[in-house]
DNA sequence: CCGACTTTGTGCATCGGTTCACAAAGGGCT
DNA sequence: AGCCCTTTGTGAACCGATGCACAAAGTCGG
């Protein structure tokens, strides 16, 4: 009823996914000193259209000023505050291997919001060796280390073969979001969120299409 | 004209997204012997529902067998042709450090079609160590190493700084599908295909609704 | 204080994708 | 052969997301 509702709390998929893209834009603009933004640059910025920017903003409120933009300090905070990054998450990474020891070792990881707060692993010739400055604790242990050390979101970085009973474990323990880089589907309640990221998929989508630019009626080989 | 045209050319972007997904379930299932899928089969196993993976299925053709399903190893077949997997693609990777390295020595990367045919960096460090048997070469060799090797996809793994300038380049030598794991937003001409991997957005996804889990009265619903 | 100009916020048409539900197709049993 | 049972392939309704286009809102110069 009453007409001025800021908040829907119904924000749209598509649009969260984007919300992150707005705020490293933003954060680049903040940096650089730039106060004020319009949605086109903003847009631009961020590689969306103008309309589709607009349109995502306004499900968080009416933070713009017609005639002016938006105020990019206030944009950050509005967007952060949405997203949940006012809080730090604590996070997990589970399998230590070529790529959870990349991933602990990533700053931007850490940079907004998130910290790494336990590595486990199975391999005794892993765990006790400290790797950005981390501990790697014994997988033994994942129940109590989640618990200890507040961990709310888990990055599974095992074989796909251990990937599902990590999952059940960290699920039972509590935990109900996920990020997954073992190619296989988890199976969880829907009480869990799972995403993932999986390199051969994407490979494969680009093969795709790299086969029909090949193969196809029209060659377009275009010089810029 | 003719009644039974197969290939209807204009396959869902959405559906070449699932392609691989029902294509590593199959291999799977070969793998275990198995003959002959249902589609309520096949769509548990890639975690789908199995009106979605009939449709998806029927823009390839009609390869299955009402009252019996599908042939497996004949699916496999058709998919990889759909994808372009029946041919080797020469992958570049560019940017070997904590993250290229990890891609470089994973193994699951190889398996289908792809292969890793060059490492390339700018630190010279780096440049002529042995990673996963290939040479590390020098950034500025990078277009003669594209050329010589046949490289059509180049993953970008450099710091975001480097990142667009190393697209430029590649996309000035003719390749047109680009992997990128730097967080920033490239800018290409249209008939280049970019995809994106960007771990923080999904870290950010994931908080957003641990956040709303947490505050909420209703509990969100997931999807993987 | 006013009027011209800029830019937001959104109603609406459209589009692509999902899901339901069922007729058509094929296999196998008797 | 004929019938029943299973499962596919798809028409059609539905749903969320996109993009256009513009009225409303606010700024700024005079
Ligand atoms: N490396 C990549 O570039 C890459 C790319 C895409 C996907 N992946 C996937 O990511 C996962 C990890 O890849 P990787 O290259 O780091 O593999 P890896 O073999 O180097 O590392 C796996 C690690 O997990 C540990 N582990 C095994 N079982 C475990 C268990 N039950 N509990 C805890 N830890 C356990 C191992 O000891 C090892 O340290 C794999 O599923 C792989 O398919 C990797
Ligand atoms: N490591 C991760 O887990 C992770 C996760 C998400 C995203 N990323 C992104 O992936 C990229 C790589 O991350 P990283 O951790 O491997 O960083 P890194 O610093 O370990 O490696 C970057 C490598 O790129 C090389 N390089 C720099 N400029 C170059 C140029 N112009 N041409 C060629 N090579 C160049 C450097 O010499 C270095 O070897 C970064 O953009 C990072 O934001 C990394």
């Amino acid at each position: 009823m009453s007409p001025s509702q800021p908040r829907d709390r119904g924000i749209p998929e598509a649009t969260v996914a984007r919300l992150p893209l707005y705020l490293r834009a933003l954060h680049g603009m903040a940096e650089r000193g730039i106060a004020t933004v319009s949605s086109e640059d903003l847009a631009a910025a961020a590689g969306v259209n103008s309309a589709k920017l607009r349109k995502d903003l306004s499900h968080l409120g009416s933070y713009g000023t017609r005639g002016v933009g938006y105020d990019v300090e206030y944009l950050v905070y509005q967007i952060s505050r949405e997203l949940g990054l006012t809080q730090d998450w604590a996070v997990a990474i589970v399998g230590v291997g070529n790529l959870g020891r990349a991933l602990a070792n990533y700053g931007g990881f850490v940079s907004r919001g998130f910290r790494v707060a336990a590595l486990v692993d199975a391999d005794p010739e892993v765990v006790g060796d400290t790797i950005a400055g981390l501990n790697v604790e014994h997988i033994d242990e994942l129940e109590a280390v989640i618990k200890r050390r507040g961990v709310s979101i888990v990055v599974l970085a095992t074989p796909a073969a251990a990937a599902q009973e990590v999952c059940d474990r960290v699920v039972a323990v509590g935990v109900t979001s996920i990020l997954n880089f073992a190619p296989v589907v988890l199976s969880v309640p829907d009480t869990v969120d799972v995403r993932k990221v999986d390199l051969s998929i994407e490979l494969q989508i680009l093969a795709f299409h790299e086969q029909r630019k090949a193969g196809g009626p029209l060659m377009a080989v275009d010089s810029q």
